[in-house]
DNA sequence: GTCTATATTGTGATAGAC
DNA sequence: GTCTATCACAATATAGAC
């Protein structure tokens, strides 16, 4: 992960910044000294500080999107995909814990930004719906809605690495102990998800 | 809720830009004009930017505190207290979307603000862990983290709300069906936490 | 392409009249 | 208490030498 060439530090280096100033808060001149140059090359580059922000985000968020898509489309057992979804989500965030805060706020502040983007979601949720479908038919699972387990999944496995700092200071986790604490959440997550799912004998 | 003195102008309008634009993209102008004075005033009765903020996140944090807390004090069967919870953070935050983000950001980009309040939660935790140890005895319920099941309740509450933007976007939701789909979240989130403590029959 | 120097604008904060 | 006018500085952006 070396960068070269000087359009690659600035964009490494706008990305660190960005990503945990957000894009009010960060400086062009933070960013410019972390990639060990001037900010009158950032603007050679990148015209703007907002065309650089562009930039950033764009790769932001391709970064979140490609691995997962991937998961569902296999034919591995449900769970299994839940399974491996869970991990891999919190795997690559946990490289770059500020990633999905930054990305709803800017979202939120923007929802223009949607635009270029959007669809990939779509796919996974046709996806879970079909085989939902097949095992309600079957008889193997409960009628639900897939949008809210969709949700669920993402709320459990996104949410606690948002939450990061606020959980930390609440409970007093170590970083140490905060990570055995996602680790857990591996196995817990698709357990309680398939739990949803599994038709309950009623008793 | 009509303002008077200009004080409560003041901090309406403050609470309004800060939490839409965080401490940083708010504008001390913005502030001003949103509440019908100048900028002159704003420093007159808060010396500084800094100073209106922690005003504003102050209230902020407690306008989330409090209603739930008292919740998980009293007798009723831990569903119901559960229940209660879920759909009073609903509503409370359906009347503030904006807030948990916003504090959830400026923790993150400050920890130290979390010294003023922390504790809070750790008296839900507390009464949790009680309640439930007492039913693992009695052979109801399966042993389990009580700081995960805090965590997938508040997981599965809040972060709806928090990527509301994106959810209403991918999905095409108006606002309408979002409200809707909150509403049913009010009955699944108690239905599956449950689900995760009665003891299952192994088959 | 990269730098230094400078222009330009934006923004928090203060002074002082009323 | 409230306003207008202004300061001081920070931040984006540009000019021009090398």
């Amino acid at each position: 992960m070396k960068e070269d060439t000087t359009e690659e530090k600035i964009l490494a280096a706008a990305k660190h910044v960005f990503i945990k100033k957000g894009m009010y808060g960060a400086r062009m001149q933070e960013i410019a000294d972390t990639a060990g140059i001037n900010k009158a090359l950032l603007h050679y580059y990148f015209r703007s500080k907002n065309k650089l922000f562009d930039a950033i985000f764009q790769k932001a968020f391709q970064e979140l999107a490609p691995k997962t898509s991937g998961i569902f489309k296999g034919s591995l057992p449900l769970e299994e995909k839940i399974r491996l979804f869970v991990a891999n989500y919190i795997d690559t965030i946990s490289l770059n814990p500020f990633l999905p805060l930054f990305i709803i706020n800017e979202i939120s502040q923007n929802p223009d930004r949607l635009k270029n983007i959007s669809g990939f979601m779509g796919g996974i949720l046709e996806m879970l719906s079909k085989e939902i479908a097949i095992k309600v038919k079957a008889g193997e699972y409960q009628e639900i809605d897939p949008v809210h387990l969709l949700i669920n999944i993402i709320s459990m496995t996104l949410f606690p690495i948002l939450a990061k700092p606020i959980i930390q200071g609440v409970f007093h986790y170590s970083d140490e102990k905060f990570n055995e604490f996602l680790e857990e959440r591996k196995q817990l997550i698709p357990y309680l998800i398939m739990n949803q799912l599994k038709k309950q004998d009623v008793p």
